[in-house]
DNA sequence: TATATTATTGACAGCGCTGTCAGACAGCGC
DNA sequence: GCGCTGTCTGACAGCGCTGTCAATAATATA
């Protein structure tokens, strides 16, 4: 089998520790001696074995991801795909391991996966606004940073889209180029029930725009996926033609909208805008292009594994609290109200 | 800290082997005792210490995906993502954890990879025809699964998409209707002079539908990226007018072709057919939703580690070799050929 | 030169679990 | 009662490494 620590130090004439010493760079030990034990480290191939580093040391040197997908083959999860590989990266560049949990969790599951050390910190995703497992860390003292936030998160770290403000922002940009009636695409209602914090903040957001800019609420929640939101926006438009853009909260939505609104012969973004929010780069593919409120997926992930191994490293760590301000990226899906629209009353039917 | 085996024994009065059995559902503990310790399990909370139950049997219950990206922000990679949550899936079923590297690899860090036990199997990804990780993995003796496959799989388990027969049978449904000039978009130059697998293969088919359909042979090879492709198109299209169809190998290429043949006032379908290789339900994103051969990456993702938790579950295991065969997908985004085209002579110009 | 101080090293006991193997004990036929 | 199964159980020695602490060697100080 490969050489072990011992193997090494019988070779090089001196201890086990010492050995250890020069694997792990700490501190005291002779050059002479450091340079005749990477010799030997060399000559034989010798690579720590890790499952017993951590045994002994208690470090696991990994963290866990755990990003529960209802349906993981589901396109509408694809999107997101990119917090994954960002703390798969931040990970990387800190010389952590990094898990990946896709699965649906019991609070057993849990407890397990926090006493079993098989990972030494944990980021969660889909959080809600009353989460059991940001209890039930916090009681175990295990550490985890969240990728979202809830509703009193007195002492936590995460890191997490302002989605209020984003939709806000989405309302804003539209009023701006002089659209009055506003249709708005969210999240499943169901989203909203569990407390998930993005569907329940993007409805906050969206009331405040309704109230702010003095809107009229038209909205639908919407299952993810092109032919849910293809009806959604099809019965909205039916008993409100005169909508003239959409906001959208989810790129599967947006192309709903657009292939609702290809079907009755409204030309996006000629007759009808599209501004989508919480995207990334995929919204490219996209014919044309979206216009939205950016989520800058990969960013967020690197962002929440730096944060959670410094969490780890440090001996008393501060909670780290980032909210990501919506930034809006223009491209082709949004365009000023049709002119016919502008000139009628308030509310008046464009059709 | 929490209760170990130790505490669980005394408790409940055996030794700490018996209380090993109990947990692992070993043969041969009497009815009595096992309940007694099951109590006592629960009472206490007890959960195994994974870390030392790898480091005492040796086994880690935990594969890795190496999965090289080039760039993980790259929307281009998104597209694959599948790949990991299918493994990730599959590793959960089996109680295996998951590990995923998305980064570069040297040799020394595969080295340390086989030799550290973090995880007892891998699945690698990006196969080279020629690939120096195979290599490696075989004198080492580490057991690894590949999604993609080489020159020479003999002994090797892999699963891999018939990436030549793909384009062979996306070419053929082209020609069925009645496109004679067909373009095709493939990988970057690079990867096929690294020698991947599906750049390679699909090159071959390439040139296999030309020669069996008697075909022009026009191509691109471009990066992976709307913009690439739109130029790559623009340039074939602006050499040979004639062309009616592309065959394209990833969504990114289809949709650059899509933009640059409305750049160019031609109507998908009606004046020109996109047929694209090698996705999946993403194409349904894409406006028109577009025709193609499928890739049923979560699937493959989910196969692979099926694959290799069976491996290291077998004493000596037989090597699994899996070509999915190419399946076409009608959506919107192929149409018979322009009736002004058929009508000419074969080669002729249709502008 | 004797002593204090520092730099360097090694012995040893675990980390929490599993594998091996031997021991205890009940039941059976003679 | 004896030996013989067979079932159940526990003692013990690691897995490969690190933490602790004591021991030694090297240098500085008096």
């Amino acid at each position: 089998m490969s050489p072990t620590l011992k193997d090494v130090a019988k070779q090089a004439g001196v201890s086990m520790k010492t050995v250890s010493r020069v694997v792990n760079e700490e501190e005291g030990v002779s050059d002479k001696t450091r340079q005749r034990v990477l010799r030997v480290i060399e000559e034989l191939g010798y690579v720590p074995h890790i499952q017993a580093q951590r045994l002994a040391s208690g470090r696991a040197c990994s963290i866990m991801l755990h990003y529960p997908l209802s349906d993981p083959s589901l396109l509408s999860n694809l999107i997101e795909m990119n917090f994954i590989t960002g703390v798969a990266l931040g990970a990387a560049e800190e010389e952590y391991y990094f898990g990946l949990m896709t699965g649906p969790l019991t609070s057993g599951g849990l407890r397990k996966l926090c006493r079993s050390a098989q990972a030494d910190g944990l980021i969660i995703m889909q959080i809600a606004m009353q989460d059991w497992r940001v209890e039930l860390l916090r009681e175990n003292d295990y550490p985890f940073v969240m990728i979202g936030r809830c509703e009193n998160n007195d002492g936590l770290s995460f890191i997490d889209l302002d989605f209020e403000n984003a939709v806000v922002e989405a309302f804003a940009h539209l009023i701006d180029l002089g659209h009055q009636q506003i249709g708005f695409l969210t999240f499943p209602q169901e989203w909203r029930v569990k407390g998930i914090g993005s569907a329940v903040r993007a409805l906050q957001g969206f009331e405040s725009a309704v109230t702010g800019f003095n809107c009229a609420p038209l909205y639908r929640e919407s299952d993810l996926g092109v032919k849910w939101a293809h009806s959604a926006v099809k019965s909205l438009l039916e008993e409100n033609p005169h909508i003239t853009a959409f906001v959208t909260v989810h790129n599967t939505l947006a192309v709903g909208a657009i292939t609702a609104l290809q079907d009755m012969n409204r030309k996006v973004p000629e007759d009808c805008s599209i501004l989508d929010v919480a995207i990334g780069d995929e919204s490219e593919l996209v014919i044309p292009p979206l216009t939205g409120i950016e989520w800058p997926a990969h960013e967020i992930g690197h962002q929440a594994a730096k944060m959670l191994i410094q969490q780890l490293r440090s001996a008393n760590p501060e909670p780290e609290q980032i909210l990501v301000p919506p930034k809006l990226r223009l491209r082709q899906s949004t365009a000023p109200a049709p002119v016919d629209c502008l000139e009628k009353p308030f509310y008046a039917s464009c059709s």
